[in-house]
DNA sequence: CGGGATCCGCAACGATACTG
DNA sequence: CAGTATCGTTGCGGATCCCG
């Protein structure tokens, strides 16, 4: 770790070597949606074995991406939480998995989606917009929700809370990937049955709308 | 490679998949400059051991990220070119780059800049604006050229060609950190002999406008 | 039970040498 | 020029075990 630089002078390879290796990035994604306890990260990645996970905390803590706190009695437990300077990595993030989403075909068998997947994908097609909306999504028994406020969105797992005048509730279905990355659009995606949703024909168009659910951009 | 996923429908986790092991996203770095053989690849990589070369190639290759052509006689050359697919890495890269190049301090010793390091660092800190302009960027003996038309931009390595109405030339010095990162202003940069330019303060100010050369955006 | 540490086998990486 | 071949070393994957 010490000695395996790329030996070059060039943010990309520096950002590498502080996140370059295997899991590094997936933690991230999921620290940057929450704080989280070593369980809580480990539920959300099954297959990392539990030394990594270790290992790659104590990296991303001396590396000032991440901060280790210990809440105050009584739960007294172990907090992971990204500095400022690793939240910086958001964009990193969203990028990649707008790139990546255009491979996610069938859903492979062993394949997992977790609240926190769902949350970073819709964010990853956020469009900056004008007007208020609150949506809740749902997929299986995942559930997560989505305010959008203008050009600002709040996107976390679970259902709405409070009192959203008018909500939109969405349900989707295996594959999301066609709907993550604007392979198709919202009303060939209701005939499909990938999404359906409680409202009306126009609260899917808003929805679309909001999250780049329709013709992939040229 | 086969059995090394990550056991997520994600798009993150699936970008990692395709480009998350060692080296990969340096190759696209400098495939996304220009389209190189394998012995440039190598010249721009020096580090990089000459089996993981080849096998980083088959497998961007194997995954439609890039292609492998051979040139027309009389040259005969084998060149690697990254797909649109590939190229669509573009935005990761710049994301990538512009957050770890506020990890770079000092030139560490034995490390290098490459003509494609610069053009990258470049574009990845442009911001579109209005009207044309044409920049000579030098770095020692590393010279690359950039041209700006409104919102695009157009980065090279080599010098100016053609006539370009008052081309500004820049010359900059180790290190390049603070001055890609925004973490000080033309003027500043200047004062501290960061750089220095063939025009005149105007010329500087067009420059760091359409670089944010400049204070760090909050 | 949460939060790891330890150990082992294997696959990937790093360095160098060699080749069509 | 464009890669293979070989080999020592490191890191990862999988499992188990430990401690407050």
């Amino acid at each position: 770790m010490t000695t395996k630089t790329y030996g070059q002078y060039c943010g990309v390879a520096r950002a590498l070597e502080l996140v370059g290796e295997r899991w590094a990035l997936l933690i991230v994604r999921d620290l940057l949606v929450a704080p989280k306890r070593y369980t809580d990260l480990k539920a959300g990645l099954p297959k990392i074995p539990t030394n990594v996970l270790a290992t790659r905390l104590k990296e991303l803590e001396a590396a000032g991406l991440v901060v280790r706190t210990i809440q105050p009695r009584p739960s007294g437990a172990i907090v992971y939480e990204l500095t400022p300077y690793g939240a910086g990595l958001d964009e990193v993030v969203l990028a990649l998995g707008r790139w990546g989403a255009r491979s996610l075909g069938e859903l492979r068998p062993g394949e997992i989606v977790t609240a926190d997947i769902l949350v970073m994908a819709l964010r990853s097609t956020f469009q900056p917009g004008k007007g208020k909306a609150a949506y809740e999504l749902r997929f299986g028994d995942l559930v997560i929700h989505a305010l959008v406020d203008g050009d600002e969105l709040t996107a976390q797992p679970g259902p709405l809370t409070g009192e959203a005048k008018q909500p939109v509730v969405v349900e989707a279905f295996a594959p999301l990937g066609p709907l993550l990355t604007g392979a198709v659009d919202g009303a060939e995606a209701l005939k499909q049955g990938l999404i359906k949703t409680s409202g009306t024909a126009s609260d899917l168009d808003r929805f679309a709308g909001s999250f780049r659910i329709g013709p992939a951009p040229a």
